[in-house]
DNA sequence: TGCGGCGAATCAGCATTTCTGATGCCGCGT
DNA sequence: ACGCGGCATCAGAAATGCTGATTCGCCGCA
């Protein structure tokens, strides 16, 4: 990797900041939790999504930081920067001291008594297989003066929105790839493959080649069925022929009984369309994979107060079923 | 103590920063040190002056503190302030976070390679008496980069510049009220009663009532020998009769020389006017008392890189002659 | 009981900082 | 070569933090 170019000319404005004599008092928890987010992302850019900043910003913060400890912090090279040995060894500082302050931002929420305000949380799928009713009424008996806002989306979207804490919680089908993004595995569900009537008794055998060559229909990337999907093809080393990609089960549905090609489905959904005849499922209906639904939120708010009690009233409505 | 009465009216104007969702990622290590300098001082208004703030802002900053965490930090009452009981449990947590922080920017400054900069130092009384030279020899061959400047004062006005990080260190002669300033002691300076000529015959014996009767050439407030002195007397259990307060040892020989009163001078100087006669010691130059000569430097900055070459190379010049 | 004094709150205006959007620059992959 | 990803830079705009003057509440004192 070759070190981008680049002539170290300063932008800074001077700040108004008091420095005194020997120390400048300047250092501030927003540069830190950039530094940490630059670091963690290893693109200025990213790092600024994740910030909900605009990416000039966070130059001129790493600038100003790097300019205040006397020590440079990244390297920039093309396609991305990269941590300085001086950085790696200042980094778990600044998440040590991140850490402190959540923690301490978690223990005046504490000691603020009764817990009030709107809580985010992003849905997926059908609400009742979230058991959203039980669990918001539980929320609601407990901590009446919480008041709780959904968003429906789907399940990548979902999970990025808390990646970004846009949401201060939501639900996600799969295993989640972000190691910020905390998880509470609710369920295990599972999936069946299935077909229009027309289609079923071509598809008579459990015979993944067969399976592969009539029309599939595609899941949008961002579903995480999708991945899952993939995996699963390339288990069994066929590739299917996608007709289109829908990013909801209720459409996929709907195609499927149109006679559009095969599809996966939940197999709840799956078996109780599967009874009055409008779809069939491959194999009689055996599961074909499974992925866990999980509650996620974002790492850093494992300690909050108000996560805990989602968790707390998430796993009593889940335990006692589940 | 009634608690001062006061409409909660906020005037926050609303911040910038962005506050996503459930958390306001809007805590700032300003707003930490204030509160941490206010809960020591008990006053905004001091804990303004340490700031070097004015009292609106530092009542701004803690009110958005307050907000910010929704607990309320302080009771005000007439004539200052006080933790609440939530505050006390934050205290502490605030403290380490700020200790961290300045534990990071010291291990930047480690980092940073070779030192530089200027170093600010407040000296007192007579620069050979710190052994002023020797150290700043020491300093320059050791740390070529870095250049000092020194301002010379009183004891008790640099302490509190000290205090007030105005000077990065200084000499100090006595013992160190505050506990937010640390202290190296140097040596022990001994003090003697230097008599007129003319007035010696008249306090041959070492009569402490005796000395009480003559014209007492008094030390201002803000010289430590100030309160050394008083204390002296208090355990005599006689009062002199004060003609002045006079802030500099020199000034001091002076007026004796001139016959105006007695005055307490250090062992060394008076022993060098005693000896040609220009002045009389009491008691044939007994000691009446001693105070540690110390540096001093803000408790803060104890492992600040500087401040620990500071106190290596004190050591190195103070420790094999004394 | 009225009068200064102390300390905090408030207000308006100002100075400075920080952000954003547009743009430039640099390597890289197609 | 061209477009693209990604960072730096710039100018303008928005927002914040700070100050100085003033007010308010409470206390001690005459």
């Amino acid at each position: 990797m070759k070190l981008r170019h680049r002539d170290y000319i300063r932008l800074s404005p001077g700040r108004r900041r008091t420095a005194v004599c020997g120390i400048i008092d300047g250092m501030e928890l927003y540069q830190l939790r950039t530094f940490v987010a630059v670091a963690q992302q290893g693109h200025l850019t990213q790092a600024a999504e994740l910030l909900h900043l605009s990416q000039p910003a966070v130059t001129a913060q790493i600038k100003a930081l790097e300019e205040e400890l006397g020590v440079a912090l990244f390297e920039r090279y093309p396609g991305g920067v990269q941590l300085t040995e001086a950085a790696k060894d200042i980094l778990p500082e600044a998440e040590r001291i991140l850490a402190l302050s959540r923690g301490m931002q978690h223990k005046a929420k504490a000691l603020s008594g009764e817990p009030k305000g709107k809580v985010k949380i992003g849905t997926i799928g059908v609400p009742a297989r979230l058991k959203l009713g039980p669990w918001l009424a539980c929320l609601r008996s407990r901590y009446p003066l919480l008041t709780v806002q959904t968003t429906h989306g789907i399940s990548g979207g979902i999970l990025n929105e808390v990646r970004k804490k846009t949401l201060d919680g939501g639900f996600y089908l799969g295993r989640n790839p972000y190691q910020n993004v905390n998880n509470l595995p609710l369920t295990e569900i599972g999936f069946c493959v299935a077909l229009p009537p027309q289609m079923a008794p071509m598809l008579a055998g459990d015979d993944w080649d067969a399976l592969a060559k009539v029309p599939w229909l595609g899941l949008s990337q961002f579903n995480s069925l999708s991945s899952i999907t993939q995996e699963l093809w390339r288990a069994q080393n066929v590739s299917p022929r996608k007709v289109g990609e829908f990013d909801e089960e209720a459409t996929l549905l709907e195609l499927v009984k149109a006679g559009l090609g095969v599809a996966i489905l939940a197999e709840r959904t799956a078996k109780r369309f599967a009874a009055d005849g409008s779809i069939v499922l491959w194999r009689g209906g055996d599961c074909v994979t499974s992925a866990p639904l999980q509650f996620v939120y974002s790492a850093e708010r494992e300690n909050d107060p108000l996560v805990t009690m989602l968790r707390d009233t998430l796993l009593e409505v889940w335990q006692p079923a589940e």
